[in-house]
DNA sequence: GATGCTATTAAACATTCGTTTGAAGCGCAA
DNA sequence: TTGCGCTTCAAACGAATGTTTAATAGCATC
């Protein structure tokens, strides 16, 4: 029988787990600095799961598990809601998510991570977190755009949204350098949020339609 | 004095040590991988470089050399060309560029790993390569838009441009699971292309003021 | 208090990897 | 040919790392 205490040993490995990966990557990430950092014995990861690789795609499930649980996706659905304020609000949303280095940045240094160097453990998660998000964004985007859009453009739509997004946490290194200003800040956060909304909304509402459909 | 075979081994190993970094990072891609891959012996790499770290520093730049070689950066400046050309050439270059699997793939994936895990090497890439090509996009946003725009929402137009197509390697493993349809073929990769430059030229020329300007 | 299961520990093991070493190969000039 | 400098090689070294082991401690139950 697991007493609490042992669970609670099990979570401090899995959360320093996850943020030593997200800072060193899966493989630079030892086993000894995340048993330091979480004040056990190096052989406590062999014994709560089964190896470094078994510890990996639990820590990435437990990170995506709590990265939900703090920024629910609470993209408002409802009657009275316009389909602009339903975008900004997911905009601003998924920006500040990606834009926190403080207390929750591990999270999604470590998907990031996940994504370029993509794992079995990816195909689950993009199934069961991304696509959700996906389809409420095209769901948007329908509404918005003043004509019928194909399918492959209606893609293309969501991932010009997101990749607006992303690429403050993908190319961040490059933004620190360069603009570091735009950035800084929370307010600038949030200007940030508000620029690439507008740009958004600007372009589905005026986007020409695809000749020949 | 160094033989001409001499120079042709060093240049083995530094287009060996480019794809084995690109497709496994730095740490996961062996001394031994890179040489075997080049036909040499693991001791080349201190002969020729001083040791693992010099080697991939030289291999970044040298990735970066040649892929400038082989998709220059031809921006047509002239008179005769209008922004929006502009706009749609460099879109299609760029786009081309980061999505090309098959011979300079690795270049992209190298300096992908690279910009999520920044060394020292990153600062003069950057300054170098990146912040021209900022430079002549920011030069066509200006044109674009129909009046005018503060520095940071300048700066954050140029960041919505780049980061619609770096999305398609970033977040290239998610795609492929999620809509493989919309970068498989030459073709589908033109029709993309297509799709960012029109999202973007009708986002810049109905991109509201920004209030209190 | 004895017993048995769980949890933790220090130490060692086996492997991998970057790096070094010393010798051998090779081209070329004297 | 001989000698010399540049290049290549096989082998080994030392350090780091994932994993295992066997012993110890903690703790609930009887």
């Amino acid at each position: 029988m697991s007493s609490q205490l042992a669970e609670e040993t099990r979570e401090r490995v899995l959360r320093a787990a996850g943020e030593v990966f997200a800072e060193r990557g899966f493989r630079d990430g030892t086993v000894r600095d995340i048993c330091g950092k979480a004040g056990v014995n190096v052989a406590s990861v062999n014994y709560y799961f089964r190896n470094k690789e078994a510890l990996y795609f639990e820590a990435l499930s437990f990170a995506f598990a709590e990265a939900e649980e703090r920024y629910p996706f609470d993209c408002p659905e409802g009657e009275g809601v316009t389909p602009a304020e339903r975008l900004r609000h997911f905009i601003r949303n998924f920006l500040m998510r990606l834009l926190d280095d403080t207390h929750l940045g591990w999270h999604g240094k470590l998907i990031t991570r996940e994504i370029l160097s993509p794992t079995a453990a990816l195909v689950p998660i993009v199934d069961s977190i991304m696509r959700p998000r996906f389809d409420a964004v095209r769901r948007i985007v329908i509404q918005l755009v003043p004509h019928r859009l194909d399918d492959d453009s209606l893609e293309r739509c969501v991932l010009s949204i997101f990749g607006q997004c992303l690429v403050y946490r993908h190319a961040r290194s490059v933004i620190d350098q360069m603009r570091p200003q735009i950035v800084a800040g929370p307010e600038d956060r949030e200007a940030t949020a508000e620029h690439v909304f507008r740009f958004v909304l600007a372009a589905l509402t005026h986007l020409p339609p695809t000749p020949g459909i």
